[in-house]
DNA sequence: CTGTTAGCGCTTTCAC
DNA sequence: GTGAAAGCGCTAACAG
């Protein structure tokens, strides 16, 4: 039988607490584990990651003072030591109360979970500073891939991510010239098959609402769509109404701005977000304008609201969910040096229903 | 003039990209910056952290050195050495996909961030085994609080949370032995409020429908809270309807089971979320059942579709992003040391709107 | 199969 | 005002 030996390092120390904070964390360390097991740290490390290079018999013990002690590794510790990763992706989105956004990050945290990765989430707020501010701050937890929404950025972001070299993949828009990758589809092209759509199913006087597109890159793209498709269409194009603040949008601005737009005797109205057109809906009921008779609405994004609401909204689907879990599939792809597409075109469609003739 | 030294550590490494991962990432790290700037890396963090103890001229160097190299620091080195923090709050919830806990995420991140904290956040899609897996992963992180959904859990995920001592919110619910803290209401007592309210504009058969509960201890409570009221009222107890999967409620559920639920003959539905309510109002209206003549509908959340919905939604109100809010500001209090309540209960309240008489 | 050595990038003493 | 030494907890490389 041979003595268990008592591997010494940071036992010496008085007070290897010096970190604890004012809660009382106390994380059992890797060396308190290899003590108890009577072997040395490399050993539980090895037992941890490749365990058929251990002895079963050593294997056992380990794992009983692994139970004992509640151990639970230091992930900090193993990415700053040689060959470590974070395992850690950054998402930086508007906000999370978008449904849509909400989806992306549903399917991003799918994709990358799996593969042992966590997700570091940053709010936005629709504001290029804040993005920028967390751009920087996110960085310094090294994460070893990055998500952002959109495709316009500050110079200041752009180059911290260039120099960093992180993997990064652009969402919600396509570019030719993405910081590194791009997963989404054109805005641009959406809107304009929406309103061509529109213009097919006999409507003249086609309005088209935004949010405050100031900023959102995404909803301007989309009336650049709608402006060029008149154009094309040799269609009038009605003054654009945008709707203020909040940059979310919210159901009643919708209704709230039904009136303003009618001024312009529209016998359609485009708007940026089912959430405005479901508002719409509502407020056109409200001001007894039926709907599709007098006035046909279509929205984007096919929120799930949008096929229960009656009339049944007419609206551009956009897989949000898979433009989460593409991203994420990509960029682990690039982590681990496998072939990633740098650009990834997710397919729109237009869901034809009840709001429209 | 004194001569530049040249701080040696890492630079005889001949290697020291061997971390470096087939992205080709690389982060200039300090010691690139303070040899720059001609001084060492004790220098270059004084002048991060405690700049006043720097001289200004040298201050100075520091920055342009930063600026050139583009240097962002390593907060996980930060975090392993000596008094850091990873300044890292872990949240897990079921899903954001639900506007709920979409809306205490915002409120957590609005919390913590401007105090420099980050936010790990898992999904467990209202699994215990998932969120057990998603407890152990996290706290690899080292995470200075974790903020969970709902106050049961399984035993090995509570022990391992209190072995390691970090702090804890539990939310969404009330319990007098939370694991650290609690930020919620009591969901049985909003339920039996909402029941009772019912009772009091005359309903004599009240129903009650719920999501897959055995999946949701928020929602099983909930349906206790309808018993005792309709049982302390002496009101007969309908059949509890439960709609099956998946747990996430979708519109669409509370229009399909509406016939059976109506098979009782009840005068009123009590819904356990908004989102099944308003697709029973909208499968009412398919049904011509008017709502509220010959049938009160009454939802849970109070999510912003039920003040647009026709008619609009009678429901119970809860703060959600407040919840997230204070559970962010406790945790913080108590990783400083600070005072932090144990429990913090955030007052539900009743809204009457057209849907109910 | 297991241990020793040498860092990962930063920060906290304690000298100078 | 600045530097040197030591260590945070873990792991890759090389010995034995």
């Amino acid at each position: 039988m041979r003595r268990v030996k008592c591997y010494e390092t940071g036992m010496k120390k008085p007070n290897h607490h010096s970190a604890q904070d004012h809660s009382g964390q106390s994380f059992p360390r890797m060396a308190e584990v290899a003590n108890r097991a009577g072997v040395t740290v490399m050993t539980v490390s090895r037992a941890l990651r490749n365990p058929e290079k251990v002895a079963p018999n050593t294997l056992k013990k380990i794992h009983v003072a692994i139970e004992q002690t509640g151990y639970v590794p230091n992930a900090l510790a193993g990415a700053l030591s040689a060959g470590g990763g974070s395992r850690t992706i950054t998402a930086l989105i508007p906000t999370v109360q978008h449904a849509i956004f909400a989806d992306t990050i549903t399917g991003l945290s799918s994709a990358i979970g799996p593969e042992g990765y966590h997700l570091l989430l940053g709010e936005t707020g629709y504001s290029r500073t804040e993005e920028d501010a967390l751009i920087a701050a996110f960085l310094a937890r090294r994460p070893e891939g990055v998500i952002l929404t959109g495709v316009t950025r500050s110079t200041r972001g752009r180059d911290l991510l260039i120099r960093t070299g992180v993997p990064v993949v652009e969402t919600w828009e396509l570019t030719s010239s993405p910081i590194d990758m791009v997963v989404g589809y054109s805005n641009l092209k959406a809107a304009y098959a929406m309103t061509e759509w529109l213009a097919g199913r006999g409507y003249k006087r086609i309005a088209f609402v935004s949010g405050p597109s100031r900023l959102n890159e995404r909803a301007r793209r989309r009336e650049a769509g709608y402006r060029r498709a008149l154009k094309d269409l040799g269609l009038p194009i009605l003054d654009i109404i945008s709707i203020g603040a909040p940059a979310a949008p919210r159901l009643e601005d919708g209704a709230a701005i039904l009136p303003e737009v009618m001024l312009q005797k529209p016998d359609a109205i485009f708007f940026t977000s089912d959430i405005y057109a479901v508002g719409a809906i509502q407020g056109a009921k409200n001001f007894k304008i039926s709907v599709p008779e007098k006035l046909g609405i279509a929205g984007f994004h096919d929120l799930p609201i949008a096929s229960v609401i009656t009339p049944t909204l007419t609206t551009v689907h956009v897989p949000s969910r898979e433009i989460g879990y593409i991203a994420g599939r990509n960029i682990l792809a690039r982590i681990k040096g496998e072939p990633a597409p740098q650009l990834s075109a997710i397919p729109f469609t237009i869901k034809a229903r009840e709001s429209t003739r």
